[in-house]
DNA sequence: TCTGGGGTCCTAGTGCCC
DNA sequence: TCTGGGGCACTAGGACCC
């Protein structure tokens, strides 16, 4: 999908269109997650901090990202794309491989070129926004040509022309080549595929390593097998929140990475996953971040037990200078709840030994249940993040343009209307609330599968994601 | 300028067991 | 009893991707 999330704001918004969108976090450490190809005009790119963006382009819209709407259309194209194949492997929420010989959609370039052009359609017609096609005969071809396809484009790369058309271009556009590899490179004199292929293997091994050098000589060489995996299992599963400020204060340290363990726990439950190895993450003030993990005798989902094991982890860690970033992960994943029992029954001794003496909260991990660590937040207070949808009983449908100092202002107006009027309320006017996003297509219904094709839902967005690398 | 969030994979060091 | 090596699990960090 082309600059995916501004084009589904642009396509909910119909002010928006044809405007410089930048959507990202819009704190003070935002970075920017998605910029419309009207905002990538005046330098604005993805991962670029979000104050920067702000001075580029100081008139472009500034959203946060809804990614209930963006999975919904998501859900949408990989239907389309399970249509064609039943190999389709989600890269992420705009991107995914598809088998095309495997579903029988093509056995020749004729035939690709013609089921590349009918989703390109399809796409369009379903959810509203365009979507990029790259045809190729391997994983790492396809991406390539689906992004010289962008945006709104179909690129073919034939057999036999793969050397010749990757020989000139930068190491960078090889898969897995990013910053430190590409200036690893560059330092060794490599800087084109064409020389890493004239380096040769050995070359590439002694500088790179064994699995990086080899898979990076295979792909300068074109040659890549990998074959498109339709299901893929998740490995571990973590939560982590950048705070505006940095965290000094070593009990609210300690209260955050409770609240983070309680979060991580939902979701590994909502996956139906236990895990074996807690992993805490702290970065510091000064950027610079580390880890430390313990592995239980058996996979857990009890918050107790999560929460236990990360505060024991946090009280090896230096905080003194404070902490920008604190995150509670999981891994040595199973697919099954074998609690640590030894675990629990170490946590049920002591909370018969502190009963009575405290009211600290046991397992409230029940359906629902809130965040048994006390909020800093003041609570009641009603939120209007820019960009959401909300509902007024009088005006109708529209979404928060911005809102402070006690007044939110809302734009009327829907995916099917013309661009529409301005209002600004009280931040607690009760005729104002939030609403759910209306679809960018009059009439489709997105469509929640119950997973009844291919691979069970996993983690919290019930199935991955997609792009239109067809191999 | 000042760097998100959620992942995967790889490497290297260390400790333990046989 | 001591030593060494291989294999494995664990830990930590780095690079990369979207």
């Amino acid at each position: 999908m082309d600059a995916f999330f501004a084009s589904a704001e642009q396509a909910a918004k119909p002010s928006l269109r044809g405007k410089a969108v930048v959507v990202g976090g819009l704190g003070p450490r935002g970075v920017v997650a998605t910029a419309s190809y009207e905002a990538r005009v005046f330098g604005v790119h993805s991962a670029m901090p979000m104050a920067q963006a702000r001075r580029l382009a100081p008139n472009a819209a500034y959203l946060v990202p809804r990614f209930a709407l963006y999975r919904e259309i998501s859900e949408q194209v990989m239907g389309l794309l399970r249509a064609l194949s039943p190999l389709v492997e989600p890269l992420s929420l705009d991107e995914a491989f598809v088998d095309l010989e495997a579903g029988e959609a093509a056995w020749d370039e004729a035939s690709a070129r013609l089921a590349g052009a009918k989703l390109r359609v399809d796409i369009r017609t379903v959810t509203g926004l365009t979507g990029s096609v790259g045809l190729a005969g391997s994983k790492m071809l396809a991406k390539i040509a689906s992004e010289q396809a962008k945006p709104d484009g179909l690129v073919v790369i034939e057999p036999g022309t793969e050397r010749a058309l990757l020989g000139p271009m930068s190491v960078r556009t090889l898969p897995g080549v990013g910053p430190a590899t590409g200036d690893h490179l560059r330092r060794a004199g490599i800087t084109t595929v064409d020389e890493i292929a004239e380096a040769g293997e050995d070359e590439l091994v002694r500088l790179l390593g064994k699995a990086h050098g080899h898979a990076l000589y295979a792909m300068a060489l074109a040659h890549d097998e990998r074959p498109v995996v339709a299901e893929r299992e998740t490995k571990s599963v973590s939560v982590e929140d950048t705070y505006d400020v940095d965290i000094h204060d070593r009990m609210r340290v300690g209260l955050e990475v409770q609240r983070l363990a309680d979060r991580c726990v939902r979701r590994l439950r909502d996956a139906g996953l236990s895990g074996r190895t807690i992993v805490l993450k702290v970065r510091r003030y000064d950027f610079s971040t580390l880890t430390r993990s313990e592995t239980l005798r058996g996979p857990t989902d009890d918050p107790g037990v999560v929460r236990e094991a990360a505060a024991r982890l946090l009280e090896a860690v230096d905080t003194t200078g404070g902490v920008r970033l604190l995150g509670v992960g999981v891994s040595g994943l199973a697919d099954y709840t074998q609690e640590d029992l030894f675990a629990q029954a170490q946590a049920q001794a002591e909370a018969e030994a502190a009963a009575g003496e405290s009211a600290v909260p046991e397992h409230p991990d029940e359906e629902g249940a809130q965040d048994t660590v006390p909020e800093q937040v003041p609570p009641a207070e009603r939120r209007w993040p820019a960009g959401h949808d909300v509902r007024h009983a009088e005006y109708g449908h529209g979404w928060v343009q911005g809102s402070g100092l006690g007044r939110v202002t809302v734009r009327f107006e829907t995916p099917y209307s013309e661009p529409g009027r301005v209002r600004t309320f009280r931040t607690d006017d009760v005729a104002l609330e939030l609403a759910d996003p209306l679809p960018l297509v009059r009439g489709t219904v997105c469509d929640r599968r119950g997973g009844e094709v291919g691979s069970a839902p996993r983690a919290e967005c019930g199935w991955p994601r997609p792009r239109g690398g067809a191999a």
